[in-house]
DNA sequence: CTCTGTAATTATCGTG
DNA sequence: CACGATAATTACAGAG
């Protein structure tokens, strides 16, 4: 609240540092990553808000577009990064794994044993660095409130998430790539890859993203804006959410929808990431 | 491959 | 606590 104080509600001025308050960030590390994900998520909402009530300049709409554009291909950089790094770890660690069953002996596919397998060492956290975590939380955000955060919420001991294996990096993905959510095979493999502990698969995932585009209403737009175009939806996504063309300016109406779908998406995120009661029971 | 419709399953919430 | 209603998810079939 306090950060956009006072009498200027929005100007591009805002935007323009906010590109390099998260250079700065990125290299200051995930701590001060956070922190520009706060600033950032209420800078987004408040822009939110004040285009549904058509209080921006069009010159303002393109500030914030440009800047959200540059921060989203900044930090998907990022993240495609840490992806690679993880996926690499991902399968150095398989193959030890498979070394360590051949010594061993057995053991090499059990269905039910989701709670028990630790692996060879690192509890949880394989593939999530605090980096990649902020990067993925803050991405192209709104919605202030705390994302889940790893960082403080949920710290040390029990780090639960029994959720599918995939559901992390699948919604990493949705949000990060909110204006384009076709991953393709090669990229639903990785996401398998880093997730896997037996039963994901890419035909399971691949339903899971055509249920996701549907949950958040991306299937929606897709019917009554684009007539059911995916390439058209792709372009007017971009043109939202990476970079607007000064030739089509979107409607407001459709910014504010596809705002509202990728809101949407993270709340799903949020959704499923949360700890909830039950874990209680799981502790001893 | 993706989209829509839908069945099956699971989690959550209100009530007696 | 157990129940029934409701919401959310996942998987699958049929069509394009």
């Amino acid at each position: 609240m306090e950060l956009l104080s006072s009498t200027t509600p929005y100007s591009s001025l805002q935007f323009q540092s906010a590109t390099d308050d998260f250079l700065r960030a990125v290299v200051a590390g995930p701590k001060a990553l956070e922190e520009f994900s706060q600033k950032w998520s209420a800078l987004q909402k408040g822009f939110s808000l004040a285009t549904a009530e058509s209080k921006l300049t069009q010159q303002t709409i393109s500030m914030a577009a440009v800047t959200a554009n540059d921060i989203s291909i900044l930090g998907q950089s990022f993240v495609d990064l840490q992806v690679q790094a993880s996926s690499i770890e991902a399968s150095l660690r398989a193959e030890s794994e498979a070394i360590l069953s051949n010594f061993f002996g057995s053991d090499s596919k059990k269905p039910n044993s989701r709670l028990s397998k630790p692996s060879l060492q690192s509890p949880r956290h394989p593939t999530s660095t605090p980096i990649s975590n902020a990067l993925a939380n803050m991405l192209p955000q709104e919605n202030g409130r705390g994302t889940i955060s790893m960082t403080e919420s949920a710290q040390s001991s029990s780090d639960p998430n029994p959720l599918p294996e995939f559901i992390e990096h699948a919604y990493k993905f949705f949000v990060a790539n909110i204006f384009n959510p076709y991953p393709t095979r090669e990229e639903k493999q990785a996401i398998v890859d880093q997730s896997n502990t037996g039963r994901v698969t890419v035909n399971s995932l691949t339903n899971w993203f055509t249920n996701a585009r549907r949950r958040c209403g991306w299937a929606d737009i897709l019917k009554r804006r684009c007539d059911g175009d995916r390439e058209e939806m792709v372009d007017l996504a971009k043109r939202v959410f990476v970079q607007p063309d000064p030739k089509r300016p979107v409607d407001e109406r459709v910014i504010a929808e596809f705002m509202e779908m990728k809101e949407n998406a993270e709340s799903m995120y949020e959704r499923n990431t949360r700890v909830s009661s039950w874990i209680d029971e799981l502790d001893d």
